[in-house]
DNA sequence: AAATAAATTTAGATTTGTCTAAAATATATG
DNA sequence: CATATATTTTAGACAAATCTAAATTTATTT
């Protein structure tokens, strides 16, 4: 039985890995995505090397194994069926819902996942529009197309996810009635910042930035 | 915030407290509860005592603030909420909720408890008929009359909770279908061992040891 | 009331997860 | 390519929660 500590580990490990496939994860990196040091890292990885998680090269980096990507995999699981309860039943907001499922996702039983699954009705993305894992680990893939990356004006657009969770980054999405569903056509787009003029579910105009255009995952 | 740990202890405290008011809570009686030694109890109890959960005389016991209290009946509250979820919502066996309970009460968010409550329509007992604390931390009181307090043959009465939690325990009654707002109907109590003869439901005959009724609280 | 037993506390050790500071290794730069 | 810089690991320490064993206090018994 894993402890909440390691858990949190693989899933930053993996979550890392996911953003550049291919290469280690470095100690860095881990240490910057859970806020602690470097130390922490290199005593924790030896632990959950010793533990066949995953392989650790000195000064190189770490790779997950298969039961380290299963592993990660289903506290991904967890951690968004937690969020789409706590949205669908228990009205909480998407900004709301990520910091109650960090804690929800490290009870550590199979059949109270399965009967949550269930009584969601199986549920295939999460509010942030993100694809939850099923029992064996897989998912329904996407391209992940950013808004940033549609340069034809007049184009129709549907949001279906969000990449950024951060809080107030969600507050200002909410304001703006952006949300995954949404139709959103590209009115015109800043020749210079790259912004981009929106309508949003043929009724509000919104002007959003490159930046906030990068974290928008769209379907053409 | 409080740990987990320090949660733990103030829930076995306010219990053993209500079995016997009045006294002070003994450490051994702590440690038998919780299943730690007598002398984690004595330091766990100095820390809570630092911060004003508890007052503890040397040699003496134990007893819990005002504010000891409150947290105490939060928990009970929040572990209850989660049981009838797990039974309402997630068909889970009364057997099983407690053992889930005593990981998810340990989440702290004000607003996930009243939620969850507004959610199950702020039910005022769980699936084993012991009441819920509100927000304010009062609860429907009930007088605990155990079956076996009763001597007349004959009689028809409402099972409205169980006294002890114990999973095997719980199974068997699930087996001879007694569960709260179960209507039981005396047809003889054994002269020597105090057995019941009783009929569950119009239904079902069953003989219950002198233990067992001493586990079943009733409406007369 | 002295001796014995039981309960409680103290002292010191252990495990987990973390930290800081120093040492080792790898990468970048003049 | 030698040196400076950045990264990673090691070494040693700490807080939390636990334990065992010894010391202390309270309760019981003869």
């Amino acid at each position: 039985m894993l402890s909440t500590s390691e858990e949190n580990y693989l899933k930053a490990i993996y979550k890392i890995g996911q953003m550049n496939a291919g290469h280690p994860v470095l100690t860095n990196t881990i240490s910057a995505e859970l806020g602690t040091t470097a130390a922490s890292v290199t005593d924790m990885v030896k632990k959950l090397a010793d533990k066949k998680f995953l392989t650790h090269e000195k000064y190189y980096g770490v790779i997950l194994s298969k039961e380290g990507q299963k592993t990660a995999l289903d506290l991904l699981r967890r951690h968004r069926l937690w969020e789409t309860f706590l949205h669908n039943n228990l009205g909480f907001g998407w900004e709301e819902v990520h910091e109650l499922a960090e804690q929800l996702e490290h009870i550590q039983s199979k059949k109270l996942t399965d009967r949550l699954d269930a009584f969601l009705g199986h549920p295939k993305f999460d509010p942030h529009g993100d694809p939850i894992p099923n029992e064996q680990g897989s998912f329904t893939y996407r391209n992940q197309i950013t808004l940033n990356s549609i340069q034809e004006v007049g184009k129709k657009l549907i949001m279906i996810a969000v990449k950024n969770q951060d809080v107030d980054f969600l507050k200002y999405l909410n304001n703006i009635q952006l949300k995954p569903g949404a139709v959103l056509e590209i009115i015109s787009i800043g020749e210079y910042d790259r912004s981009y003029k929106i309508r949003i579910n043929q009724k509000e105009e919104t002007v959003l930035t490159f930046e906030v255009a990068h974290e928008i995952i769209i379907k053409p």
